[in-house]
DNA sequence: CGTTGTGAAATTCTTCACAGCG
DNA sequence: CGCTGTGAAGAATTTCACAACG
């Protein structure tokens, strides 16, 4: 999706002991298997097949099998899936069992919808801490926390333990945080910010734009549309 | 990054007139030189070199020059590209030149976020319309507009003239309002909540799930990070 | 029997390398 | 000379088709 994909990254490292790297594109499709086998975990299903949990995915069944074949054997032929196995494993393989500590920089309206956004907690991400550059923002609550001021960004995530940060900031200053943040040792950043962040190679660095989505939904419709058919 | 990439979906319309199709993958950068132009512009550079522009949009020189070819031929060789032909080209293609008007289902924290976001307004997207289903919420005031009843929906999508709707919205209504949505006529849509919608193929539909993209994070994090180095 | 797991083919995307042109 | 535009090579991804197996 995505839009975009992932930044390829470092592919070295043929050590004996690493598992297997997963391509970028399945590891995207594997979120979304995770969240789909979530929802019939829930309602009660207890197995699955690739077909159909690739319908509800939104992908072919033979993508699906090519994806999970990334992770491990967890099927049974002829009979499918185990929801709360497969559950697990796709979990596991994606580094979901350990638990972790995201920062929110921006405590404007897109930073606040996050730090409340319920979807983050139930999937294994706490969010710790929450920072704003404005005075008059900085001390407010929202949800749980209260918001730091972003001029104790580093001890304070330091001391939270955050382990990734998310931009909720604008473009202006989002280069200069972005600097301070892999400073203090955050090497997993994702940036709704407006702007292209330069980072060391080190760093993952996730970016989702608004407005780049919108664009291409635009050029899709305007290919779709007659292009002269008023409205 | 980018994330995961967008649905293939309708391919066909065969008709002879159709400009030849722009890879997916290309449309998506596209949209990121043109943020990159847009800021050069305004700092007033006139020209730029295909391993600039690459380099401000985090591409390699070739990849930069291969989309722009799908584009058409708007550079001078020996010199570079004119920031604003470029830019005026690249607009075209990607079918901003005409207005979109965008309608926002869900004015909890996220729509009004989105509804607030200068971003689109200036990059030609028009919020039109806000809608909620809280009684206490409709009726509000959310940046220049007021909230809408999601229950009027296709009556005052048809009068703003709505080509475009962002959902933002929780997942167990999501689905319902999506149907209404495309029953409406509108078949560009791009959604926050954390479902898989089902669609008809001739729908354009976009996803934005900020869990999932933590999730892919946290995979490279396991991956870079020693998995037994305790914090 | 029905469904998984997987080599091999087909397709799409990226990189290379250089001809072409201002 | 320098940089664009592009055919061709190379990589990655998706699809196909079927053997393997509970």
């Amino acid at each position: 999706m995505t839009s975009l994909d992932s930044s390829p990254e470092a592919v070295h490292g043929e050590s004996g002991t690493a598992a297997k790297q997963i391509p970028p594109a399945a590891v995207a499709r594997l979120t979304i298997y995770l969240r789909a086998l979530t929802t019939m975990l829930a309602e009660g299903v207890e197995r699955v097949s690739s077909e159909s949990l690739a319908e509800a995915s939104g992908v072919s069944s033979s993508t699906l099998r090519k994806d999970l074949s990334h992770v491990g054997s967890y099927g049974t032929r002829g009979v499918g899936y185990e929801v709360a196995y497969l559950s697990r494993n796709i979990s596991a393989a994606l580094g979901l069992t350990r638990d972790w500590k995201v920062a929110i920089v921006g405590a404007g309206n897109l930073g606040k919808a996050l730090a409340r956004y319920g979807g983050f907690e139930s999937r294994g991400f706490d969010v710790v801490a929450i920072f704003d550059a404005d005075q008059m923002v900085v001390g407010n609550e929202v949800g749980w926390l209260r918001v730091s001021d972003v001029a104790d960004l580093e001890p304070v995530l330091q001391r939270t333990g955050a382990n990734m940060v998310v931009l909720a900031l604008p473009a202006a200053v989002a280069q200069a945080v972005c600097d301070r943040v892999i400073a203090a040792g955050v090497h997993s950043i994702l940036s709704f910010a407006p702007v292209m962040l330069q980072v060391p190679p080190d760093v993952n660095l996730r970016k989702v734009d608004m407005a780049t989505e919108l664009q291409i939904l635009a050029y899709h419709a305007q290919r779709t549309q007659l292009p002269g058919a008023g409205e």
